[in-house]
DNA sequence: CACTCAACTGAGAATCATTGTCAAAACCGG
DNA sequence: CCGGTTTTGACAATGATTCTCAGTTGAGTG
């Protein structure tokens, strides 16, 4: 709702522990989206082991700063991702889980168009395309 | 229990009992999305009780006959609404949560062509707008 | 450098939606 | 009405996420 964070009122920035770096970093080796259980063991297989508890809060951080890209799996956990700059879609396979980005100028613009008919502002969207891939055809 | 489920039996057809009935009815009286738990409720209150575990039963097997329309809320809670006939879309106002359907042509040939491009076949999509509605602007 | 204090962390408890279990009840065809 | 199958519902079990709270850490200060 905040449009900006008013920088140097009362609000805390946050600070840099090895925790919050060791997520961050975490973050960039892979390049789709996975668990919050699944970033925490990963964590602890790399020899930096971080409490479940602080990675949920530490990814909810990053989300609230446009960090990380959060998605809902099908059956309702929560899926993280570090952001990419540019807006994007997916197309997901429903059998291995390979993951393409796709963009579209024609969904934005539809959106958009859509939105505004029926007097919509500030409008965002969700698009995910699930299929199965030609590997997994056999 | 029988040993294994033969493959290509019968597929039983759902059998329309009191608590299908009940369920199916309740789904025409709003016209917005609700959990589980709240039509749980809905259906108390009307004294026509259906059981918990009945309620969700039921509305996944309406989800897979696509009698009605599966959402996840921000908070990952399964919302369910009832579905009209054809495919389409969502328009949803983040602030009163007005639900605006929509389709569109253009996106489902879209979604088909980038899912074709890449050789994915059984191809589905999900794809929901958010923006704030003309009411809510004021 | 030693000190202070709020932010931060982590282990486990608490929550809460959803699913599984299984005996009893409802149905259907004969 | 009978036998077999489906369905139901109360309750336990699951699993992700959040809460709690005492101990730790980091950044600034004297």
């Amino acid at each position: 709702m905040t449009s900006t964070e008013p920088a140097g009122a009362g609000r805390a920035a946050p600070r840099p522990t090895r925790q919050r770096r060791a997520v961050a970093r975490v973050m960039t080796t892979f390049a789709d989206f996975r668990s919050a259980q699944e970033i925490h063991e990963l964590l602890e297989q790399q020899g930096d082991p971080v409490g479940l508890a602080t990675v949920y809060r530490t990814l909810q951080l990053m989300a609230d700063h446009d960090e990380v890209d959060v998605l809902r799996s099908e059956d309702g956990e929560a899926i993280y991702r570090r952001c990419s700059d540019t807006h994007h879609h997916h197309l997901v396979c429903r059998s291995c889980g390979a993951t393409v980005e796709v963009e579209g100028p024609a969904v934005e613009r539809w959106t958009s168009a859509i939105a505004g008919d029926h007097g919509f502002t500030d409008v965002s969207h969700t698009l995910e395309i699930f299929g199965t891939c030609p590997a997994c055809r056999s």
